[in-house]
RNA sequence: GGGCGAUUAGCUCAGCUGGCUAGAGCGCUUCGUUUACACCGAAGAUGUCGGGGGUUCGAAUCCCUCAUCGCCCACCA
């Protein structure tokens, strides 16, 4: 025996990646129905942890199903620059050598987290690798590389001249730690404990005052206007006034809205600051209120307040506001309050709603389509819930700002007139800070796109869109699969923009995994320390194991934690597989067996009307992407069918060409979900082809085995238990079998007598040893009626429940209105079941009279 | 506030369009070292399917309701 006692997959692991590689065994087939997949590129700078393993796993067994099944199978890898996110870490590395990214110029900077990120490529790359991940590396793709670079420039010059770009002064997500802007979406709300100050504005002509509510008094300084609710009596007398703004001195209008103020939150008056709140900057647009920005972008106050409070942080300002308010009268009182409030999801700080000029995205025109679309059901989604709440999202989707802040990005090729600033026009010189374009002088806009604006186009771009062959055959991609997460963000504008720019839906399903939580059902944090570290799992149990471990049981969308003990199972089902190879490679000398593979025994027609349904089933539950259920089907066949019946039976009845052959095809529909100890052994045992793999095998297409021929080993296996069973109850070890002839005994009998460990198997006419009740067989185990008696409570047992089943049984055929409304098939294995239920009760009523009367 | 999901064996969870006596893995009990595997084999115990109501011949599955726990979205000063 050439292979050692257990499978060891680090051994094997970076070989058989190695050879898939040199084999070009991921490239598409020549021909064939296309399957095109797309990973969700992962942050080039990212370590590989546990949800990276989970998405590439069920892409990869989707991917890996496919191209066994014959079709043309395109897989294509990439990384994702993530600016925002990169640059953060780039920047924690710059704090190391106490720099911060202000040491550098724009240029310098993108430089270097290039430099960063090439560093981490190799690194990168293996994790895919290492994970087994059968993309095809030609077509690796990066979000800066020119193509996706320039599809983001072609894309926002055709929405550009369409009109859908515009440029505007709103409020922006501002984190003044990382000095850029933030898309809503990209803003954490937590709860924050904090106060609610209700303030006195004396109206401007001294006849009394109005008293406003806020949570932030700092904001106070930039106040254009009092907004009370237009039909509450309370205020009836004051429309029209105007109130003289403490501290300030500014004198400010009170208006009516009815919209949004609320009569019944606080004072039913409402402060309003255009410049420093989403709501009160609507509410500005509505009433052409003046914008005063009081808080600059480094979150001090600016020069437009009173010199005591300039350059003031917000938090120190608001002490000092709210301590001269209170001297000066001016305060009312204070109360605890908690609320939500704005942070930005890396470092934490509260998120300044600021005004900044900014570069938006006309969604309706885009969103319109995608709508069409999703109604018309012409993108499946796995599951179907997340089509809904995707409608729901595009339907209240507002404009999307497109500008970031940051030097990790693409460059926005628009440049402004320095002597006009409402002068803007497109160009692609980027790499140019100053242009001259007819005699007229232009900066360049110093913000890069949104990185999601070009990553939305990665199902096409990939692709090679317009031209590339690529594009032709493979588009739409036929899966996105990716997490709950980035369904609005990403799956969402992938879909507007695949349609806006090719016409055409990007991706006809979507698959949306939940999350991998901690092992006790938390959120796996660094600083919690609960996370479980993928590299070191792999290191331990193998990538097979760690595949199979992290789907088995997990359903689409739901969250779930990481159970070890699941990976641990998948461990040990490799294990299992390793040796079923090691058996039948000590049967066949380790040569492949090239004879004729037909079933003789009634176990060979049996194992292949099994491998048959299975085969059939697994393809069936990957088609609509039940990795979970497929797994588990795959893993019962093998261990359940192959190894402890079919194999135990083969070294009692031998065929061993069919016994290998089975082996193949079980090492393919394996593969998907354990592709490497699929491989090594399937290279170990070299099949009828050397150069062959596993990997571009095909789906085994089997022929069912006779199925009288199947069902008698069914009768086999029913008896063998039931032996087994009553042998245990006695407490025998071994025993004689006596039976009535019957060719599915006699035809197995050596089998039988091994897998239940008889000395003897006889044919009798008659035998006054204990019946096996259950069997539809007749056979007795010889033994006398004093042991027999050892079976007693056993007995009683099985009449107990065969006696339940057959009253229930009973009751459900007298029901008229069951016989009259259940379907006639039903309504016939019910029947059948009472027959065969009655027959074993009255075996079983027959033993125990004969053995115990007196029961 | 709105939306979505979950609640099934000691633990972690399957159970698709309603139909065999509700399953898996781990754990547990008992037995077993037959030359593929102790990362093994054999036999077994454990469930009022969260509570209540309804539809149906029939409900873990569909509907209503309550409870508990999650997630997402919005965010009223």
């Amino acid at each position: 025996m050439n292979l050692p006692k257990v499978y060891e997959p680090s051994k094997y692991e970076a070989d058989i990646y190695a050879l898939w590689e040199k084999s070009q065994a991921f490239q598409p087939r020549k021909a064939g129905k296309s399957f095109s997949v797309v990973v969700p590129p992962p942050n080039a700078n990212a370590n590989l942890h546990i949800g990276f393993a989970l998405t590439m796993t069920l892409q990869d067994i989707a991917v890996r199903y496919h191209r066994l099944k014959g079709e043309s199978v395109l897989f294509v890898p990439g990384a994702d620059h993530a600016g925002f996110e990169t640059q953060a870490v780039y920047e924690k590395h710059l704090a190391k050598e106490g720099k911060s990214r202000f040491d550098f110029t724009r240029e310098e900077l993108y430089k270097r987290i290039w430099d960063f990120v090439a560093l981490n490529r190799k690194n990168f790359e293996d994790q895919f690798r290492s994970l087994g991940g059968s993309v095809d590396w030609t077509r690796f793709t990066f979000t800066l590389d020119e193509k996706v670079v320039n599809r983001a420039y072609a894309t926002f010059k055709k929405m550009w001249d369409e009109g859908l770009i515009y440029r505007g002064e709103r409020l922006v997500n501002y984190c003044t730690f990382h000095g850029t802007a933030f898309a809503d979406i990209e803003v954490e709300y937590k709860e924050d404990r904090g106060q609610l100050w209700q303030l006195r504005y004396p109206l401007t002509d001294g006849n009394g005052e109005i008293i406003v509510a806020t949570t932030r008094p700092e904001t106070m300084l930039g106040d254009t206007a009092v907004a009370v609710h237009a039909d509450d009596p309370r205020y009836s007398d004051f429309h029209g006034k105007t109130v003289t703004l403490p501290l300030v001195g500014r004198e400010i209008p009170i208006i009516t809205d009815t919209e949004f103020v609320d009569p019944a939150f606080g004072t039913g008056a409402v402060k309003i600051t255009p410049a420093h709140d989403p709501n009160d900057f609507a509410l500005g647009e509505r009433h052409a209120l003046p914008l005063i920005t009081v808080i600059d972008y480094d979150g001090k106050m600016n020069a437009e307040v009173p010199a005591e409070y300039r350059g003031m942080t917000v938090e120190e300002a608001r002490k000092q506001i709210v301590k001269d308010l209170e001297e000066q009268g001016y305060l009312v009182k204070v109360e605890d309050y908690t609320h939500n409030v704005g942070h930005c999801y890396k470092c934490g700080t509260v998120i300044q709603p600021l005004l900044r000029d900014q570069w938006f995205v006309d969604m309706q025109p885009l969103a319109k389509p995608a709508l069409k679309a999703l109604e018309a059901d012409k993108i499946t989604f796995y599951p179907e819930a997340k089509k809904e709440q995707l409608i729901n999202y595009l339907k209240n989707l507002r404009d999307w700002n497109i500008s970031r802040q940051n030097a990790w990005g693409i460059p926005i090729p628009a440049f402004q007139n320095v002597n006009n600033r409402d002068d803007w026009i497109y160009d692609e010189r980027v790499d140019q800070e100053i242009i001259e374009v007819d005699g007229e002088i232009y900066r360049r806009d110093s913000d890069v796109f949104d990185t999601w604006f070009s990553s939305s186009s990665w199902p096409y771009v990939t692709l090679g869109y317009p031209d590339n062959e690529d594009f032709k055959q493979f588009y739409p991609l036929s899966l996105m699969e990716t997490g709950g997460e980035i369904l609005y963000p990403w799956v969402s504008r992938m879909i507007m923009l695949g349609l806006y720019v090719t016409g055409e839906i990007p991706f006809t399903s979507v698959y949306i995994h939940g999350y991998v939580m901690a092992e006790d059902g938390s959120k796996m944090s660094k600083s919690i320390g609960n996370v479980i570290n993928a590299p070191e799992v792999i290191e331990q149990y193998g990538a097979d194991a760690l595949r199979m471990g992290i789907i088995a049981g997990r359903a689409a969308a739901v969250n779930r934690g990481y159970d070890p003990r699941k990976v641990e199972d998948a461990r040990n089902f490799a294990n299992k597989l390793w040796n079923i190879a090691r058996y039948i490679e000590s049967k066949t000398n380790g040569t492949a067996q090239r004879g004729r593979v037909e079933p003789e025994t009634d176990a060979d027609h049996w194992i292949l009307s099994k491998l048959q349904q299975t085969a059939d089933s697994v393809a069936a539950d990957l088609e609509i992407y039940r990795f979970a259920e497929a797994y588990d089907r795959v893993y019962h066949f093998v261990w359940d069918d192959f190894a402890d019946w079919y194999l135990e039976a083969s070294k009692a009845q031998e065929n061993i060409p069919l016994l290998t052959r089975t082996l193949q095809h079980i090492l393919t529909i394996t593969h998907p979900f354990a592709p490497f100890v699929t491989e090594t052994i399937w290279q170990t045992l070299k099949w009828d082809d050397e150069t062959s793999l596993a990997a571009t095998s095909l789906w085994p297409v089997i022929k069912p085995g006779d199925a009288e021929r199947a069902n008698a080993f069914e009768k086999v296996k029913q008896l063998v238990g039931e032996i087994r069973t009553a042998m245990k109850n006695i407490g025998l070890s071994t025993g004689v079998i006596e039976y009535r002839p019957a060719s599915a005994i006699s035809d197995n009998a050596e089998i039988i007598k091994r897998m239940a460990k008889l000395s003897d198997l006889t044919e009798v006419e008659v035998s006054d040893g204990l019946k096996l009740t259950g069997s539809s067989l007749d056979a007795w185990l010889a033994i006398d009626a004093d042991t027999a008696k050892e079976y007693l409570e056993a007995l009683q047992k099985k009449l107990q429940s065969e006696q339940t089943a057959f009253e229930r049984l009973k009751a459900r055929l007298t029901n008229k209105r069951y016989i009259d409304n259940a379907p006639e098939a039903v309504v016939a294995q019910t029947k059948q079941q009472l027959a065969e239920t009655e027959a074993r009760l009255a075996s079983i009523q027959n033993e125990i009279a004969r053995f115990f009367p007196n029961n």
